[in-house]
Order: structure tokens, then sequence, then C-alpha cells
DNA sequence: TGGATGACTTAGAACACCGCGC
DNA sequence: GCGCGGTGTTCTAAGTCATCCA
């Protein structure tokens, strides 16, 4: 039970409250939507619109010709071509015969310029071209404004590649390898059996993989267990197989003991010391960290390549305890330009391949051993590549905002459907729209743990219940999602559902598919032909972003303090991890710290009390007296009681968020579902400092966001 | 059509770091 | 100066989806 993190009873009664309240909205506010979306098509006005329109303001005087004005309004016109269809969609547009699409504000001189430069010039030295329309600004201090340019690069304001190339030319320095094995000191040993033994040093780092994690609940599994075993013998020296047969025969300790010693003596280190790591990381990072990519320079996602270990897979996993092995220069294939200069492998190794694929975004890549795929060095969400592609994201959620009305009527109609396929089809549908499901691909059995997504779905996950309390046609959903989270619901459905539900499941057996005539590849065909770019989980995204917007909405209220919108944000934020069913294991030192967050709250109520009174005895004194000095003692014993309230107001609001937030994860919604814009928008228009909703990495990924959505963007 | 593969996004846990109170 | 607790960052597993090929 715990290891599937069920949730409790209220847990649950909290998602249907959230998901029916969710649904009403849904259906509300698409009412409201459908009517401002007319609205806004009559005026042309989207937010993107909006922001383009803003820079074409900002660079006005850089475009002098007037026909290219014309131009950029015939690009902003023609929106759906520039702003919404992915890249790869445009292939074949007229003019565009260089790859680009060039952003509104860029006349055509600019782009040919563009074009013109070499990007062979590029080096790790001159690579911080500022941007075009800036180079006037390099002054004196041309140096100082060349690099906060070039930090503040903003991408979204530049050309697009339509030809379904990602780049002209990329370089990086490869990437760094985990670091040798280092054998134990001679005196931390191995027991088997009792008796001390010394082991080779393959079977020897292989054991010391097992002795670090001796503390956690993995090594306890039979699966785990018996699989690090087998692939541990495999490291042995045929000596060692053959004394080495049972693992509960093997004593771990005393390597477990040194490894926590060692970590504690880390945490021990002088300032000095501590200072000399971070430095030495610093290196690595500017080293290793940053790649050229089309003139800029770009953080790498990860730029380490993962360390041998045991495998650590998430629920039931047949895998779990495997041994992940050593990554080496022979596994790893280089992908960079052709130009550029090609990373070197350390001394005396090389390569498995170095290719030039402009059409990927990866940097290097290898294949693992335990499920055999690929595993890809890329660049980090901050990055022009990343961005453009999440800024693609919810343009296509928002178009689908715009005919999810018609989509919908058309599921409901496929209910009535003659074809079983088309009925399966159209109710998987409404389960993906109605509860945010994901599609769930097959997947191989044996090779991973058994989850399911809205397609994979067997019998043995739904129950039905003609009637349950108070309401009809409710269905039960129980079964384990991504990263084996338990999706627990109840939710009612409309009878036409039930109804197929019913027939879907006459004559299975539980272990058999719900929806046998239907897979994802099925299902996105169909959307696909709904709307360019449709696909299942475009719907989780429209459906979180939707629900954010309309609960800041409801939630906030302008006469709030800074705190309490704030929790009004969260809690905006809460109803969509719930809808998406974003779950965390509750912090170890929830209570405590919980307790201590009550234990002040007790202490800012008796201050508050003690103000009270004081306040009171003044009002007494000064109703005597009427001088200036009591009145004055009055007003500040007022202000202190004012004061204490706010903190009290504060640590309460504090307590309720923290309480709320327990078992439910935010940061997976905010990071991939909500579009940044809806919550920038409501920051501008509230008068909320954008630092209180995203920390320096999230300002980082959504730079664009913020750039470009005012108080006033609609999702 | 369906399986395999590759490229990419989404996910929670573990780890590192930093600020605050004592 | 130290330890605690919370937050931010890193890590890598586990999804989705498009494309290729038989």
């Amino acid at each position: 039970d715990k290891e599937h993190r069920h949730k409790d009873h209220k847990k649950d009664k909290e998602r249907e409250k959230f998901k029916h309240s969710n649904s009403e909205h849904k259906e509300h506010s698409e009412k409201k939507h459908r009517d401002k979306d007319k609205e806004r098509l009559k005026h042309s006005d989207s937010s993107s619109d909006k922001h383009r329109q803003k820079h074409k303001d900002r660079d006005k005087d850089k475009r002098r010709e007037e026909k290219v004005c014309l131009w950029v309004v015939g690009m902003l016109l023609n929106e759906k071509l520039y702003m919404y269809r992915s890249p790869a969609g445009i292939k074949s547009e007229p003019e565009e015969d260089n790859g680009f699409y060039p952003s509104p504000q860029h006349n055509k001189s600019s782009r040919q310029e563009y074009d013109d430069e070499d990007p062979k010039k590029s080096s790790w030295n001159t690579t911080k071209r500022p941007k075009r329309g800036n180079m006037n600004k390099k002054g004196t201090d041309g140096k100082k404004v060349k690099k906060e340019e070039e930090e503040k690069w903003k991408w979204w304001e530049e050309e697009r590649y339509t030809d379904g190339s990602k780049w002209r030319f990329l370089e990086h320095k490869g990437p760094v390898f985990a670091p040798p094995y280092e054998p134990l000191p001679g005196k931390v040993k191995f027991y088997y059996g009792g008796k001390p033994m010394k082991l080779s040093a393959p079977a020897e780092e292989v054991a010391t993989f097992f002795a670090k994690m001796l503390d956690h609940e993995y090594t306890t599994k039979d699966i785990f267990r018996k699989n690090f075993f087998k692939d541990w013998r495999k490291e042995m020296t045929s000596e060692e197989k053959s004394v080495i047969t049972d693992l509960n025969k093997c004593d771990f300790s005393e390597m477990s003991e040194y490894f926590k010693a060692q970590s504690e003596a880390r945490k021990q280190m002088s300032k000095e010391e501590k200072q000399k790591i971070k430095e030495e990381n610093e290196r690595l990072l500017q080293e290793y960290g940053f790649c050229i990519m089309d003139n800029h320079k770009e953080r790498i996602g990860n730029f380490r390549i993962e360390p041998p270990g045991l495998f650590r897979g998430r629920g039931d996993h047949p895998k779990m305890g495997m041994l992940k092995r050593r990554i080496r220069p022979e596994d790893i294939i280089i992908n960079c330009s052709k130009d550029s200069k090609h990373p070197k492998p350390p001394p005396g190794t090389k390569w498995k391949e170095v290719r030039h694929d402009n059409k990927v975004t990866w940097l290097a890549s290898w294949t693992e051993n335990i499920q055999g795929s690929i595993k890809y060095i890329m660049l980090n969400p901050s990055s022009r590549i990343k961005g453009e592609k999440d800024w693609q994201k919810y343009e296509t959620a928002r178009r689908l905002k715009k005919c999810v009305d018609r989509i919908r009527a058309q599921y409901r109609e496929d209910w009535k459907s003659k074809e079983m396929r088309i009925r399966q089809r159209a109710v998987a549908l409404y389960f993906i729209d109605k509860l945010a499901l994901r599609a769930g691909n097959e997947k191989e059995e044996g090779e991973t743990a058994d989850t399911v997504g809205c397609c994979s779905l067997r019998v043995e996950h739904i129950k039905l219940y003609p009637k349950l309390d108070d309401q009809e046609y409710v269905v039960e959903f129980d079964f384990l999602g991504k990263d084996s989270i338990r999706y627990y619901n109840k939710i009612p459905v409309e009878k036409r559902v039930f109804k197929n539900l019913q027939l879907f499941l006459e004559n299975k057996q539980p272990e058999d598919d719900l929806f046998d005539r239907l897979n994802t590849s099925i299902l996105n065909k169909h959307l696909q032909e709904l709307m360019d770019g449709l696909t299942a989980k475009v719907f989780r995204t429209y459906n979180a972003s939707i629900t954010l917007q309309q609960q800041l909405k409801e939630l906030t209220c302008s006469d709030d303090s800074i705190p309490a919108k704030i929790l009004s944000y969260n809690r905006a934020n809460r109803a969509v991890a719930i809808l998406c069913n974003h779950q965390r294991a509750p912090p170890k030192t929830f209570e405590k710290s919980m307790q201590n967050l009550q234990n002040k709250i007790d202490e800012k109520q008796n201050q508050l009390s003690a103000a009270r009174k004081q306040l009171k005895a003044a009002k007494a004194d000064h109703k005597a007296s009427h001088d200036d000095k009591s009145k004055k003692a009055v007003e500040m014993k007022r202000k202190a009681v004012q004061r204490i309230e706010e903190q009290l107001m504060k640590l309460q609001v504090q307590a309720t968020d923290r309480e709320e937030n327990k078992q439910i994860a935010l940061g997976t919604s905010k990071l991939n579902y909500l579009d940044p814009r809806i919550s920038v928008a409501w920051c501008k228009k509230f008068g909320i400092p954008i630092e209180k909703i995203y920390n320096k990495t999230q300002r980082e990924k959504f730079a664009w966001a913020i750039d470009m959505a005012d108080k006033d963007y609609e999702f």
C-alpha cells in the first residue's frame, strides 16, 4: 500500500471535489470563452498578436521601408502560418528557401545580414554576438553591453527554422565521464559467511553500489536482490563465483559504514575545502556545461554521463537491482556540426561515432544496458531550442481551446456509433478530456512495471456502480499510472458512457483490455484529423492551463494581501496538480515542521491577545486623561495589534498552504502544463513580483513568457 | 498494419545549498 | 558558528509520439 502511495480517503474526497468543480468550471467557462473567442477573432487581438505588436512598436525606428512594414503586417495577419504551425508542418513555404521564418520585427535586410553571417566564424571567444539592431550600442563599455545583451538573448523575437533542421552550427566539448572507481582502503572489509574476503576490483565496485543502498528499502526486495546478485556474479572472478553463492551470507555493513563516514566527513569539511570543490565544479561547468549553437552560447542540461550503479526502477519494476554499466567513450555518439571543433575523447580512447545530424537537438547519446534505450545529452530548458518547443506546445493547446467544443460534440455523437471501435475511441477520449488521463501506450510485458494509461486500461482497473451513495452511473478507477503512482477516482459519468462501458466489459476477464479496439496510434490518428497537431497529451496541457486560468479568476481577490493572493495562486496550481494526479511522498519532516509552525502560531496568538489588552488599557487611559500623550500611546498600540495580526495571518496562510500541499506536487504542473503567460499576466495584474511565483531557474525557462505576456493575456 | 526505434517531454526522488534561529 | 528545515537543483526513469520498415 505504502509503496504505491495510496492516498487517504480525505484526499480522494478532495480530488472528487476538485474534479467536480473542474468539470463544472469547464462547462461554465466554455460558454464564456466561446464568446470571448469570437470577440477575439473579430478584433484579431490574441496575446501573440499583442506581443508582436509590442515588439513592432519597440523596433519601429529600425524599420524604415514601408514595403517591409506591409510585409510584416501581412505576416501578423497570417498568424496561423507564422505562429501556430510546427516547423515540420510548414516545409514548403514559398519565399523561405533559407529555412528561416522571420520574426515580425525583422525586416529583410536584417534577415539578409543573418543569412550572410558565417556560422563558422563563431568560436568560444567570439560567440557573444549582440542582438541585431543593438550593434551600435557598443561604446566604451562595449563588452559589458555585449554581455548583458547576450545573457538576455530574446530568441523569441528572431527567426525560426522551418525546414525541420534544428541548428546550423553546433560546437561542444563532449560529455564529462563518471570518475574511475577508487578501490576501498584495505581496512574496509567485505565479509562472506562471517569471514573477511578480499574482492577483485570489478566485484568490489559492484558490491559498493549495493553497500551504498543498504539503508534503502530497495535492498530488502526480492527482485532487487535477485537481479543484483545475478549481475554481481557476472563481475566476479571464477574463484569468487565459487565462494559467493548466497547473498544472504554477504555482509556489506563495514562498506556501508565507510561510505556514511565519508559522507559525514564531506559535510564537516572546512570552508576552504568546500570552496575548492565548488570552484572545481564551476570550472567543469564552464568548460563542459555550455555549447555554441548558431552563434549563441547555450547551457547544456545534463553534460555528465550517468555513473554506473544499480538500476532503481519505480514501482514493481522487474529489472530493479540490475547493474547499470559504466559508459565509456567508445559507447558515445557525438553530434556536432562538421565545421565545428569536434570534442576530443579522453586520451587513449575514441568515440563510437561522430555525426553531424542537424535534424536532432542532442549533442551526445549512448545506449543504456538495462532497457536498451538511448540516452541523450541535450540543452537546458532555458535554451532557445527547448523554449521554442515549449511555446509551441502552449500554442497548440490554445488552438485546441478554439475547437474543443466541436471535438466534444463529435465524441458525444460517437458514443452512439454503430461501430464498436468508434464508441471505444469516443469513450476513451472523453476520459482523456474529462480526467486528464495520459494516452497509455502499450508496454512490453516483463520489461517494465505494470502501469497503464487510458488506452491500455484493463477490465480490472474500473468498477461500475449504477448507483453509488446519491449519485448515478459512477465509475471507479483504480490503477497504477506513470511512475507507478496510483490513480484512484470515483466519478459520475453520463448514462451513455456508462452503458457503453457495460458493453465493453461484456464477456471479458479482469486482465483483458477495456478498449480492445483501440490503441494510442489509432486515437492520435483520429485526433490529427480533428485538428492539426492534436494528440492525446494536448488535452492535458489544455485542461491544466484552462483550469489554472479559471481558478485564478475565481480565487483571486484584488483586496487581498500579497500572501493571501499567493495562497490563491497555490490553490489554483493545486487544483491542476490534483487534476493531473501529481503526487509526492509526504516530506519525512512534515509532521515535525507542521508542529513547529503551529507552535509559532500559538505564540503569535498569545502575543496578539496581550497586545489587544494593552490597547484596551491605553484606550481607557486616553478616555480618562484626554491628553496627546495617551492618544499617541493608543495609536502605537493599535499599530502593534495590526502588525501582529498581519504576522499571524501570514503564519496561518503558510500552515494552510503546507497542509494542503502535503501529498501534492505543484512543481510538475508548473513546469510542464501551465502556460507561463497565465501566471505572468496574473502577477502583472495583481502587482505580485514574479519572483514570488517563479524561482530563478523557472524565470530562465519562462523568460519568453515573462517578456511577452501583459496583464490582459488570455490563454 | 503493427512492431521497433528514436527523439523528445514529463516525472518524482535524491541531493545540495542556503538562510535563519539559537 | 552550528544545525535544522525548506527550497532549489540535479538526476534519471518513464512516459508520449512520429517515423521507419517489413
